[in-house]
DNA sequence: GGACCAAATTGGTCAGACCAAATATAGAGC
DNA sequence: GCTCTATATTTGGTCTGACCAATTTGGTCC
């Protein structure tokens, strides 16, 4: 998990995961820090300072006299990743809804980027493009391209709104995703397709036809996650999960 | 500010603008606790939780032999609320930045909710578009109604990553504007335009129709927030910024 | 049954202490 | 002078035990 190995932290992770499973309805009393310290056999300090990340979740709310559990749809974005993390299998559905999130944020960037990119940029973001063009066999090596490239659209854009609430889900999901080995096998003709129309939106200086095409590929890559994510929640193991 | 009446809520503030003014490069070396706790004199219990607070938030990075200043590029959406409240004015590139983001989502939302909404829910939701109608002369009467209205689209749109990030820029942006007494003057006839299609939209159960109304009105408000922004930032200090 | 008051509980803070990891420093060897 | 290593110091993480103020709780009285 995104643990550190100090006792703090990992007696957060504990109460973290058992408020998202439910184990407290939302209204209820928390465990007072002294009865949590005694269960951890840790001092109320370390049981103080994981309560204090509780609530910045956003999943606890403590005042004099005690703490109080809040409904997870009024937590954080933080708590995503956790979220995520819960069972072996992640949620399709939430899946779903992350990929659909984040494709309307990244359009919005590209669009944006595009507009506003000045020529040193334009003739930067081309060569990005090249360099994944060249590499569009292996998905392995895209990997870090589309970071880059990604990056770099993000920086242009320079909307400091996006660019955390996207590391923000980056940190809660890709990284989840990743850890689980997930790859999704996207057919080789979508990414040559949107690797063609960025260029030729560039090219052209339209901020809309990149957006569009950004669009599309999201639109592909959820019913492929989606289709690979329900195979694999009906039993069938796949390799595509190595598991942490 | 957000801050409960806690020393460590107090120290946590007063260094996290300190972090957000840039008193400190990234990667800097941040002041140890000990001297924390002299300078604010205060327990280095307090001072840790203050730290605690300051590394959820994506500010500082703890490690044992000392802490580090990270980069605000870096940090959570979290502390957008406190980047907004810095100066007497907000900055008006980061209000519009974060009106085109809260357009998107919203945007996808709408889209969303009117497609999935139950035929139940779509005379609810008529009913809440009436009620708004009914008040469209008093802006003070529409805020309650229109949050209803939103809370109703986000409950049937039923998407927790988007739910969680409109709940943070909520809580970081709307507020922080509400506390300063500001209140876009849009026209009528936008507002009612948007009704309007709105209501065209759930007849039709037309989503898209419904997505692209949104994104209409948002962009209008961004044109009217901005000029009053400027016009503000220029010094005229108008009556639409009370103070808290 | 409801208003009111005292006792127990709870969060917030403080002080002083110890450990292990990381850093800074001084010294040895070249 | 420079590099490398061993030592000393600083720093974060944790613990213990204590006190205060606010809340909650339970019982009493009307």
């Amino acid at each position: 998990m995104s643990s550190n190995n100090t006792i703090s932290h990992e007696i957060a992770d504990i109460l973290r995961d058992e408020i998202l499973r439910q184990r407290y309805r939302s209204g209820d009393r928390f465990p007072s820090e002294r009865d949590l310290a005694a269960r951890f056999d840790a001092s109320r300090g370390a049981v103080r300072e994981a309560l204090s990340q509780l609530e910045q979740l956003g999943l606890i709310h403590t005042q004099p006299g005690g703490a109080r559990v809040q409904s997870v749809n009024s937590a954080s974005l933080a708590v995503l990743g956790p979220l995520l993390a819960l069972d072996d299998h992640p949620d399709p559905l939430l899946v779903d809804q992350f990929l659909q999130t984040f494709s309307v944020l990244t359009s919005m960037t590209v669009k944006n980027a595009v507009n506003a990119a000045s020529p040193e940029q334009l003739t930067q973001l081309k060569q990005l493009l090249v360099e994944l063009a060249n590499h569009s066999d292996d998905i392995e090596a895209m990997q870090p391209r589309w970071r880059e490239f990604l990056e770099a659209m993000s920086t242009i854009a320079d909307n400091l709104v996006v660019r955390l609430i996207r590391n923000d889900l980056k940190a809660q999901f890709v990284d989840q995703m990743m850890k689980r080995g997930f790859q999704p096998d996207l057919k080789k003709g979508s990414t040559d397709r949107l690797l063609t129309t960025l260029g030729e939106s560039l090219s052209k200086r339209d901020g809309e036809l990149a957006s569009k095409a950004m669009q599309n590929y999201f639109e592909e890559l959820r019913g492929t996650v989606g289709k690979a994510l329900r195979f694999n929640s009906e039993g069938h193991r796949s390799e595509q999960f190595s598991g942490a």
